[in-house]
RNA sequence: GCGCCUGUAGCUCAGUUGGAUAGAGCAACGGAUUUCUAAUCCGUCGGUCGGGGGUUCGAUUCCCUCCAGGCGCGCCA
């Protein structure tokens, strides 16, 4: 028997497809491609073309007509595509032969580690930046969502061939840090019960302000009150951003999130890169002086108004240390960028093109993915989070409720740009409408019966075991096809940069599996059954394995 | 006022650069357990894709407009 077989598949249809259209004279309209893909219902294979669709309009015939030519033209290997038909308007669908499927099979099992791994994104250099949030305050739950996604989009991007790394960006600098600063002295202050000045109004009033406080050695504290007042905001704020930085660091290490540099908006300042990039905008004559501020023209750009660089008072804005933070990262080598905004920073986004533009990097290869609000429910009641006082739950107090698992998953579950309310109750709820231990069961449930098999003497099949005339059963070959189509979902969810094509997945192949199980005994009397479905239990414990990793899930071995 | 996001089944959401009869989970209802984990499976019910117009052989998808919700519009970040 073969072993191996056209892989992967959709590659060989789009290549078998355009043999075809050459040799039926046919030609494809300028800048179309080939199109193969696997069709939203069953009914209509396991993959689809409507490439006949897109070759009527330059051929001048109608759809259905053009299908017939291409098949008449089109050369397949009959233990590759069993079938191959025109449907509906015009598509062609093919079905795979189980050889083929008994094949992939064989083909999951000999390089576990890999299946799902492709080299589209051909070594391409990316750098997410994500959470990236003030060192001032505790990672809260759109950090977490945000922490998610990035993890999860470097994982997806990496499998897929793309060379992607973690980075946060912290905003150590600059007002907020300061008005943080004044916050803690103020508490330190009350603390050693000497007279202070009041909390700013836009600063910091949260509970954590007082634990940092608290932290600071009473002999130095009282050191730094003899400094200068804005000597003092700022080493108050130092002490502070260095404790924020700490707790932000040990909550993302025990979410998972992988953070390759933790990036300083001050070492932009120290080093002079913020000078150099107002030095360069000046250069290029893109800014002009008015109320005694410099001004970056990014109108010039797209931008709707002009944006402030300097402020009247000498001191550079947050907008132009980003801007010199985003020439640094291309500068670094990066051949695209792509930040996580939250979606108060949407307003961001045109100025940041522009800039980028300014000084002379490719505009289309900085991408912002937005990520929308999460609503905290619990039973299907909105947690009420209070501004005042600065309470609201923090990542630390999330991952104590429901766990890391299910905090991902469900964070990963829906499009970034879609709101999400977040149920604390289902998160953790052990029953069937909690789509995590949906997906986990059935990983654990595959690790039970390869460990039951085990326990009754069943010897280790070898993969020659996968016998596509074994595994014909209806829900058999739906769960063939299943784990057939995961190599194409993870090069999608890349290319969109969608994570949540992952879970999607993983959902409707935990549906697929169960349903397996529950018609076909694995462990039966008939030796080659067993081996071939044992071997195919074992494969789909590889999917969830890959798709779990991809989400940094856990795929348990029990429950 | 301007900009961005969202609007799909009772609820929560998918819908792959414009493709097939718009799908899934939950909820509701009815079934399945001498069985390798019932944290499971099988079935039924459920839709003016926010409204209207346009482009197209074809629109949930693209364009225009209106409506509703969220967010932003600072020499804060």
């Amino acid at each position: 028997m073969p072993t191996e077989k056209p892989w992967p598949i959709e590659a060989y249809l789009a290549e078998r497809l355009e043999g075809a259209i050459t040799r039926a004279g046919l030609s494809m309209p300028d800048g179309a491609r080939v199109e193969v893909e696997v069709p939203r219902e069953p009914e209509h294979g396991d993959w689809a073309t409507p490439v006949a669709l897109t070759l009527a309009k330059t051929a001048r015939r109608p759809p259905r007509e053009v299908a017939k030519s291409l098949l008449e033209s089109l050369e397949v290997e009959a233990d590759v595509v069993s079938a191959a038909e025109i449907a509906g308007a015009g598509f062609i669908n093919f079905r795979l032969a189980p050889a083929w499927l008994a094949a992939n099979v064989r083909r999951i099992l000999s390089a576990p580690t890999t299946y799902g791994s492709s080299p589209v994104g051909r070594g391409e250099k990316i750098l997410i930046e994500y959470v990236s949030a003030n060192p001032t305050g505790p990672l809260n739950v759109v950090n977490a969502r945000a922490a998610s996604i990035g993890d999860a989009l470097i994982r997806i991007l990496n499998a897929a061939g793309f060379e992607a790394r973690g980075e946060f960006y912290a905003n150590d600098w600059g007002l907020q840090a300061e008005l943080f600063g004044a916050s803690i002295r103020t508490r330190f202050a009350e603390r050693i019960g000497l007279k202070a000045p009041a909390i700013p109004d836009e600063g910091y009033a949260g509970a954590y302000v007082i634990e940092i406080a608290d932290a600071i050695p009473e002999s130095e504290g009282r050191e730094w009150l003899k400094l200068p007042e804005r000597e003092q905001r700022l080493r108050f704020a130092a002490w502070g951003i260095d404790r924020m930085l700490d707790r932000q660091e040990r909550d993302l290490t025990r979410f998972g999130a992988r953070i390759d540099r933790w990036f300083r908006e001050s070492e932009l300042h120290r080093g002079g890169a913020v000078e150099k990039a107002r030095a360069r905008l000046v250069e290029l004559g893109l800014t002009e002086e008015r109320d005694g501020a410099l001004w970056f023209r990014s109108t010039a750009f797209g931008d709707q108004e002009d944006r402030v660089i300097v402020r009247a008072n000498g001191e550079p804005t947050y907008f132009l240390a980003d801007a010199a933070y985003h020439h640094d990262k291309f500068a670094r080598g990066f051949d695209r960028l792509i930040d996580l905004l939250g979606p108060d920073h949407h307003g961001h986004i045109q100025r940041m093109q522009g800039v980028i533009e300014a000084l002379r990097w490719p505009r289309d290869r900085f991408e912002v993915v937005l990520i929308q609000w999460v609503r905290l429910l619990r039973g299907g009641e909105p947690v009420k989070m209070s501004k005042r006082g600065g309470e609201f739950i923090a990542l630390e107090e999330l991952l104590d409720e429901v766990g890391v698992d299910a905090a991902r998953f469900f964070f990963l579950m829906r499009r970034a740009e879609s709101p999400l309310d977040f149920d604390l109750e289902l998160a953790v709820k052990r029953s069937e409408d909690n789509p995590v231990y949906y997906v986990q069961y059935a990983h654990a449930r595959i690790a039970h019966v390869l460990d039951y098999a085990r326990q009754q003497g069943v010897p280790e099949p070898g993969l020659d075991a996968a016998r596509p005339d074994l595994l014909g059963e209806p829900e058999t070959l739906v769960l063939l096809r299943g784990i057939a189509g995961f190599p194409s979902l993870v090069a999608a969810a890349a290319k969109h940069r969608e994570p949540h094509r992952i879970p999607m997945y993983l959902k409707e192949l935990a549906a697929k599996f169960h349903s397996f199980y529950h018609h076909h005994r694995v462990v039966g009397p008939d030796a080659d059954v067993t081996a071939a479905r044992l071997l195919l239990t074992r494969a789909t414990g590889v999917v969830f394995h890959r798709g779990l990793d991809l989400l940094g899930v856990s795929a348990p071995e029990s429950m």
